[in-house]
DNA sequence: CGTATAATTGAGCAGCGTCAAGGGTTGTGG
DNA sequence: CCACAACCCTTGACGCTGCTCAATTATACG
């Protein structure tokens, strides 16, 4: 149970998660859907939360799993000297702390960015069912792969490349997660990430941030303000990116 | 099968395994007792391979999940202008590449620091297997998980660490897994990495790695020179490193 | 409105990279 | 046993990327 939610309900999982529109491409269709595994009622528990909020501290244990359903999220761990890294943003689907599926413990702190809803499922539940699956893309393993990839691809970010580079390849990292869960990610779209959150997930000062956005804005590739993204020219995005836009970007 | 392996020997388990001193600290230990679900025989391969050889390339599908039995061996990826990042080093005892356990794809490509001998087991085999424990532990989550853990603890580090952390870190992460396999760690002891694999696992250039490797010689720190390292003030370096020291360390 | 938070801009500096040259060690073949 | 090449490490000079410190200006929020 998380420390410092301030709101909560209990719902059959059909009441809400019925209208979730990332519910498909989530962990969660694999457990709502309506077969003999499937979790309902009091096994669930949907939790709300305001921007900012501390959900869960670095070093304890987890009992449920917590899935984002709205909002943004992000993972960090803060070290000596007010130094503070951000693991990785969550989006809306993504499971909050994949390892302590597994694991039980989750070792990173996670902190709301926006005003969002959530929802806990029983780890030893989500095991269960998952193991009953026999799709290969139902298995857990497959989530944590997944985010695995990611890191290692952030990890080349901040080890071998530029601050232009970091920067494009967040913005579009980001579009891209927002693209395949059926987020807006094109033309003015939500952003709320500030310069801050930019910087400590990529290794920077804030104030390097604004510099760069500031390239990027008297270039006409991009701007970012008032928490609206607007996108100008993503081709260019991508060749400052060192990536290969995809058919659908 | 990897592509530039020079020797191969077919092996029932039990005659190479059987000696194996770091069997029972990795997934091997789970795979090959003496249990229903045992894999001997022709299921499981050794192979052999010189130092500095590329065992395989990134993005390449695995059928076979290659274990590392004895030597080092390292992760990268290479990207335009030439850099190149190290993503983790493999020690005796480590899946290559766990994360094709679930995805059978593996997105980084694998090379050897010294002589190895490596291991091939069955993915499908693998999955199999560990379905029919029951206990936690042989749960492949773990293993990804705990990889999980060490990538992202490295992602501050290279976020948010000077170079003289990061080395010190780098040298003490893997003094603690050596240890934790039962190899020698401590006094003088063979460390293969060259300033050049400490450099690109790092973020950093081999130039600067000499430097301040010279500031911990001066210190009376430690001295690393033709593939021994000397350990003489631990306690020193784990400051340095901003860690405590662990009991047994 | 007043206050806290976020962003902008400038000046100066440090950590680390680049370029370049030289020395040590290892291994190989004559 | 020596010569040579390949590799690894060391050291110096210099420059750039990105940090620090500081002041100012939006912008959101109660």
């Amino acid at each position: 149970m998380p420390q410092h939610a301030n709101t909560f309900d209990r719902h059959s999982g059909d009441s809400i998660c019925a209208n979730c529109s990332v519910r498909r491409f989530s962990l969660c269709e694999h457990l709502l859907v309506g077969d003999a595994g499937a979790i309902a009622g009091p096994q669930q528990l949907h939790m709300a939360a305001k921007p900012g909020q501390i959900l869960y501290r670095a070093g304890t244990t987890l009992e449920h799993l917590p899935v984002l359903c709205e909002g943004w999220a992000l993972r960090f761990v803060s070290l000596s000297g007010g130094r503070r890294q951000i693991l990785s943003f969550l989006l809306p689907g993504d499971m909050m702390s994949a390892m302590s599926l597994f694991t039980g413990r989750n070792s990173a702190s996670i902190q709301t960015i926006t005003k969002a809803r959530y929802c806990l499922f029983r780890r030893g539940e989500i095991l269960r069912i998952l193991a009953t699956k026999d799709t290969a893309q139902a298995d857990g393993g497959q989530f944590i792969a997944e985010q695995q990839e990611i890191c290692e691809q952030q990890l080349t970010d901040l080890g071998r490349r530029s601050a232009q580079e970091r920067i494009a390849r967040l913005i579009l990292g980001l579009a891209r997660r927002l693209r395949h869960r059926g987020l807006q990610w094109q033309g003015e779209f939500p952003f709320p990430l500030t310069q801050q959150h930019i910087a400590d997930a990529m290794g920077l000062t804030q104030i390097h941030v604004s510099r760069i956005l500031k390239v990027f804005r008297k270039a006409g590739i991009m701007k970012l303000s008032h928490g609206i993204l607007a996108m100008y020219d993503t081709l260019a995005l991508h060749h400052i990116a060192d990536m290969e836009p995809a058919d659908d970007d």
